[in-house]
DNA sequence: CCGCGGATGTCAATCGTTGTAAGAATCCAC
DNA sequence: GTGGATTCTTACAACGATTGACATCCGCGG
């Protein structure tokens, strides 16, 4: 059913060795066969199999992204820019869910595909950097998204989210505010996502002279809406609510806005928000949602070609750590009307 | 470096036969071998290799979702569900982004992954069943999601389009309202979602006996929240503006509430409004959206069940429609605060 | 003791593509 | 016109898993 190399071969009157020269650019064909057998290939509309090709290469064009959640926005805006990246480059991104799942996380970083694919791009949640230093069987190429401070031991690609949240704070106490909330500082496990950018927080206040209060910073259980709103309405059970939250992604900001929306609150009159990622969402939301964002893009296509070289030179060069740029956004929900 | 099957089975101490023979389920086993054969394969992590294994099966346990943009809520979280249903039956998706872009949704049609994938979830938008039907190059199983009507051509899951819309404007009459608008009855392209929502839309009027004003039907130019708050300016422009509006998906109605909410006008109070997809977005915005919810893991997960049918039974058994069962959640954006 | 069926092993072929090495064709210079 | 290099093309063997034909070997019932 399907045309294989050998039918290109035979209708183009050469052998299948050619036609695979032609394909794979080799050097020294002539003109005159090459064009053959381009007219072939395209009479037969012939494809590659890429189950045998990359059998025997080796390489599939593969590469693997995964994340805890595609339906989350800040990870499905994230697997649409490596998707893009991909493409670019001619090659293919396979999107796993991890759902925060200790086993798939596992799974994907000793199974990987039964050798399909060529190198992952992986968005640890559950897993401890110890943990995938010892599950790394398969010795495919691994680039590590986040914050983890792996030390050196994988090639990593990440915002400065001390310095980002420093910024985020920051702009939070030059707007006058001087109490202020963080929400979200358990996220992200271990030493992940919560701790850090608490630090950028802390030292924010610390720089301002401000005081940290522990009732301020909420921890929570994950980083969804519902945990935004649970951590708001928290805050604004306390004898002395926040003028202001910065809020570790913007799903919780979101969530925070919510409760504030349904406690009668004004933002930011009442209570100035500040996210963290920069999703579609909070750019509509209303009031639009100041926030710090990351370049997606450059992140997707830089991450890519990191990993790409990796897969290219076999040889063990020093890990890379790659820092994404990012701006802070303001919008209305710390400048009112004028964040239009 | 990677093992193999014939690693396995020295390791076992029997042939390489045999190993196979576990792994594939062979019936005439005894519980020993079996368990020797298991543990050879525990201990060195062995992982058949999916290349070899799809290029002499024939089969690869990949199927492709082709979806116009995975950062769009509804499709990301469609995502999500079919990722889900797939691992579920021990298979794996592979997410293809076209981006409305009539070449990128050609190339999956006919080049489709190098017979990598056994079939393909198809969620066309510039490309008709016509088209469809003649860039089927490689006889691969396909499945369409979405409204179209391809008169029997294809396998086809899909809501109810017309019967859901006319259950939404319904229930904004049943409220009251008169001056009813839709926004989106120009998207999905040619014969699709904006044509068959419209359809059930004016049904409905019609049977509430309310006439239908051809200004309160928006087309505008794509299915995002600027497209939905463009219309809603638009229609807040008119010399007598709509006192409900039925948008044709969830992010035309969060733009159009966004437009709203500038105007400075109360929802559901001034105007009443309903979307359709119901993304979790929608959920959580204040105030909260009234939307058609489809069911989408049932959605994805009989897809999937359809669709490796299909794979499985090379017979060419008659095509089949699948409705996708939905409900309509009454939420703030029309009921107010009872809504909650 | 024969024969039968269940449980494995042996051997070889196959899937489609590509690397290796060797063969055929062409060209130039002397 | 011969030697030798250069350019193009080919035959063959892999990549790893599966499958089919067939040969064994075992234990058990008759």
């Amino acid at each position: 059913m399907a045309t294989r190399l050998s039918d290109v071969a035979a209708r183009a009157g050469v052998s299948v060795k050619t036609v695979s020269n032609v394909i794979n650019d080799y050097p020294h064909i002539t003109a005159h066969t090459r064009a053959k057998v381009e007219a072939a290939i395209a009479d037969l509309d012939y494809r590659p199999n890429v189950s045998a090709r990359s059998l025997r290469k080796g390489r599939s064009d593969f590469i693997a992204l995964a994340i805890p959640e595609m339906a989350s926005p800040y990870f499905a805006e994230l697997g649409a820019a490596f998707s893009r990246a991909a493409k670019r480059r001619g090659i293919t991104v396979l999107i796993e869910q991890t759902e925060g799942e200790p086993a798939a996380e596992q799974m994907i970083l000793d199974g990987m595909r039964g050798q399909l694919i060529d190198g992952i791009v992986f968005s640890p949640i559950t897993s401890s950097p110890a943990k995938i230093s010892a599950a790394v069987g398969s010795g495919k190429p691994i680039v590590l998204l986040g914050e983890r401070t792996t030390g050196g031991t994988f090639d990593h690609v990440a915002v400065d989210s001390v310095q980002a949240a420093y910024d985020a704070t920051t702009h939070l106490i030059s707007l006058g505010r001087r109490r202020i909330a963080a929400i979200g500082v358990g996220g992200g496990g271990a030493s992940g996502t919560g701790a850090v950018r608490r630090r950028g927080y802390r030292k924010a206040l610390k720089a301002a002279g401000l005081p940290h209060d522990p009732e301020l910073e909420l921890a929570g259980t994950g980083y969804h809406r519902l945990d935004g709103a649970a951590s708001m309405r928290a805050l604004l059970e306390l004898p002395e609510p926040p003028d202001a939250v910065f809020c570790f992604n913007d799903l919780l900001a979101l969530g925070a806005l919510r409760t504030l929306a349904d406690a009668g609150l004004s933002v930011p009159d009442d209570v100035a928000v500040v996210g963290f990622d920069d999703i579609e969402d909070g750019r509509y939301h209303s009031p639009s949602l100041t926030t710090i964002s990351p370049d997606k893009e450059w992140l997707a296509d830089q991450t890519v070609a990191l990993l790409l070289e990796r897969i290219a030179g076999s040889g063990e060069a020093a890990r890379r750590n790659l820092t994404v740029p990012y701006t802070l956004e303001i919008r209305e929900s710390t400048a009112g009307l004028e964040g239009r």
